[in-house]
DNA sequence: TCGCGTGTAGGTAGTTGTGCCTATACAATT
DNA sequence: AATTGTATAGGCACAACTACCTACACGCGA
């Protein structure tokens, strides 16, 4: 049996890899690869499919972010930990957005990274207090993105309330029965909001009510 | 003029009391004032407004939270680090929504409680990382409870991919292609999941897929 | 009054997913 | 050698949703 954890380090700096390799090599049952840019990264990992890549956002080839959306394309199964030294609104939000599990300073202490991995390899999300200001700012944001807005305000108030239902994981059935009108109908309200909103496929509304449907 | 940092703590241990004033008698600049419960700590704060307020949550005849809202509807000037031992994700939210700057576990280390201060005083919100989990959840409306993760763990690796990519809401067609299997492979597998999660329903498992993406 | 948006309702066809079967192949375990 | 778990693949009936149509009633504004 394999028991062994099997982490990729990526980064272009010699001296992080060393220094991460050191703290787990110390620590155990981990089995270390070190990759020196985003080409080398992705290709180890879609070798080894690792319980956990830490990645540097700056390389060379490809970047920290271009690997992690690699890994969540290719479905691989690989949590992903950010090591950065930059304590940034912008990379934090791509991050998160990407779906990173963890996401560390590299001007933090050992003992942060350590926690980090303890953390991601539990099935947690481990984030650098610095950018927890980060993380509520953009809870805060939430109702307010533009993107969104513009395909929500278009509908009309029935509409609103039947896309609520279809968050809610109800089949039209149980929403015209809840409306007292025929499914006919709420088919049709289904179809008028998925061209208001330029959505088009079998679950796409569906997918659309569920991630907003605190917004609607 | 006073240059001093004010701050109170309250706290019904007095270990807890004199340990954070420990902390902060030795870095200078702090006037410090105790409070031993709830009642205590919002006549103090009344009469001093001080810079930060530090409060434990579980304390006689008002609890932290209750001179937290206090603090908030008299429109003190004030920030508010709560310092528990309960790591909860309910407790969290709370405090989350009455506006607190910071939210540090006694568990933690003592730097742990500097840099909250620091950051607090810095006009910036601080999060134990323990917690960053639940505000992620908060952030993504997900709930995550130990039920959800019994179910995850019966599954396959296999189980497990088909899962990630139901959630990135592909059809069983694209995930067939994308493996180079059949369709019915796919819904095979879909079939199997819903039975070890123990769900049914038609969008049950894209409802779960979606909801747990971050996880699985 | 006419047009437009809205809510209502229906038709038909096609796609997608579920539920419930059978079945084979392979590996690990007993 | 037999069993179990896993991955593979197919059949069939049914449910649910989409896509693209038509149609009518109502109210509001030009």
């Amino acid at each position: 049996m394999d028991t062994k954890t099997k982490i990729v380090i990526a980064d272009d700096h010699e001296l992080i890899r060393k220094g991460v390799h050191q703290i787990f090599s110390n620590k155990g049952s981990f089995e270390i690869v070190e990759a020196v840019d985003g080409e080398d990264a992705i290709t180890k990992i879609r070798m080894l499919e690792p319980h956990v890549a830490i990645l540097d956002i700056e390389m060379p080839k490809l970047t920290g972010f271009d690997v992690a959306e690699k890994i969540h394309q290719e479905s691989l199964n690989t949590s992903v930990i950010i090591l950065t030294m930059h304590c940034d609104e912008q990379l934090f939000n791509r991050a998160m957005d990407i779906g990173v599990m963890g996401f560390v300073l590299k001007e933090n202490t050992v003992s942060e990274i350590v926690r980090c991995m303890d953390k991601v390899l539990d099935g947690k999300h481990y984030l650098s207090p610095e950018i927890s200001e980060f993380l509520i700012c953009r809870n805060n944001n939430l109702v307010s993105n533009a993107t969104d807005k513009q395909g929500l305000h278009l509908l009309t108030e029935t509409e609103k309330k039947v896309l609520k239902e279809v968050g809610a994981m109800k089949t039209s059935q149980e929403i015209a029965d809840h409306f007292g009108v025929s499914i006919k109908t709420v088919q049709n309200h289904r179809s008028n909001i998925c061209a208001k909103l330029q959505i088009s496929g079998t679950h796409a509304l569906l997918k659309f009510a569920i991630e907003h449907s605190k917004k609607i």
